[in-house]
DNA sequence: CGGGAGGTTGACCACCATCAACTGCTGTGG
DNA sequence: CCACAGCAGTTGATGGTGGTCAACCTCCCG
């Protein structure tokens, strides 16, 4: 265990998001914490499980998912550099969902009372931890809206909008060239739908002129186009709050 | 504004979720609050307004929604006495989502300022509130899941069993028999299904066997067996935690 | 160079939407 | 007291979105 920088990128998120103060940054940098490195596709947490330390993602991409009696996987959220992955372990011990990684990726593993001390002894940190998961919650419900309510290109469309718009917002990318990390079964697998019809609606999109597509890596070349295909307003993400 | 008495049902939840102290439940009781009594259909909040008070539902029913472009509405969660409708509103000032009363209802709204000081005040009604907003986002997490990956007829029966399993927690009904405060095309909209499907699907649910109905009244006759029908796990509402 | 995962395309079909007509209930005003 | 409006529920006919199945392609990596 080692003691964490507060440069680093898996903080700037929280301390934005309440604007901390010096003391509570140094607090947050001395959290003790073990880092891992995964591949693709390993289990960080499962389903049932009792868990007893919270994930944050230091590199790569992970999904949270759960599935139906037939093994159908539904993908509730992804998450990228930064994003504090299963916080909620830390009141809620018994997981109900899984979390997989997508990609190679590295987290740091963080004991929940060690977190909880830091909580209690600086309301602020417990507000922006509390303000993370209520965000959080907010793209649960635009993704409920998204699988109900709207059609298929629609969907994609959307989903592909909101990875664009949090990477932006980390700072790492622009919006225009970007590798998307999600094979089109995964898509489909956080849309509702297969990946035969993925692939059909990625190919209409382009038809429609929103981006071009080589391989994984997307270029849009109209991102306005692209957000009015996907009936896509960034307000759910709170990302200015 | 008058005293709140710790016995009002409104917080037996929260004093429940972190088995709250008296000083605890003091500092509820003496939250300053205004009572309102609403009819049916009625906007409670919102989405895009700026919000200065949070809602405890008292009694009554409401649904939290949203709406895609072309104005279909999606029904994202439910709430039954007792439940802290908009509690995120304490620190995401601006609404993303609405709010509406499916029957006549009582709401207490209480001023934000007040809940964060308590919160402030007391680590652990913090933490209870908290706990409360993880528990909504595992809600969301399962509704994805229901709309996302399940038919028609499951997804139905889903819903039920999460009303039915929810009431029951509240001491108020037996799962016998309750009446639905839900229209058809209201169970559409949570489901993202039309008041069509869903007619045809709670007349095969009856032929199934699974419950009988008179009206908007049904009366279970085989809990197990609708929950099988349903794909229904109750670990996701966290109500033993 | 061979195997495997992911991507692409076509044919066919089922689930659920849409449209429409009709019923039954409830509340309300003439 | 009845007429009638309006909402919710019910049922049938038809059609479209997206699923299923299958074949084949492409690329990467061992």
């Amino acid at each position: 265990m080692a003691a964490l920088q507060t440069t680093d990128v898996w903080f700037r998120k929280l301390i934005r998001l309440m604007d901390l103060n010096n003391a509570e940054r140094e607090a947050l940098a001395a959290l003790p914490f073990t880092l891992e490195k995964t591949s693709a596709n390993r289990y960080l947490v499962k389903e049932g499980e009792k868990v007893t330390r919270c994930c944050l993602l230091v590199e790569g991409y992970v999904a949270r998912h759960k599935m139906n009696r037939e093994g159908k996987r539904q993908i509730v959220s992804f998450h990228m550099p930064g994003d504090m992955v299963d916080l909620q372990h830390s009141l809620l011990p018994t997981a109900d969902h899984n979390i997989q990684t997508m990609t190679a990726a590295t987290v740091a593993w963080v004991p929940i009372p060690s977190l909880a001390e830091v909580a209690s002894l600086f309301p602020r940190i417990a507000a922006a931890f509390a303000k993370d998961a209520l965000i959080d919650a907010s793209v649960f419900r635009e993704w409920v809206l998204n699988v109900g309510a709207r059609d298929a290109k629609t969907r994609i469309a959307h989903m592909l909008c909101e990875f664009l718009q949090r990477r932006e917002a980390l700072g790492i990318a622009t919006a225009e060239a970007l590798d998307l990390p999600f094979t089109q079964e995964q898509i489909g697998d956080a849309t509702g739908l297969t990946s035969v019809h993925v692939n059909r609606m990625l190919r209409e999109l382009v038809e429609d002129g929103a981006f071009t597509r080589i391989g994984r890596t997307l270029r849009v070349s109209d991102w306005r186009k692209l957000k009015a295909i996907a009936d896509f307003d960034p307000a759910y993400l709170h990302q200015a709050a």
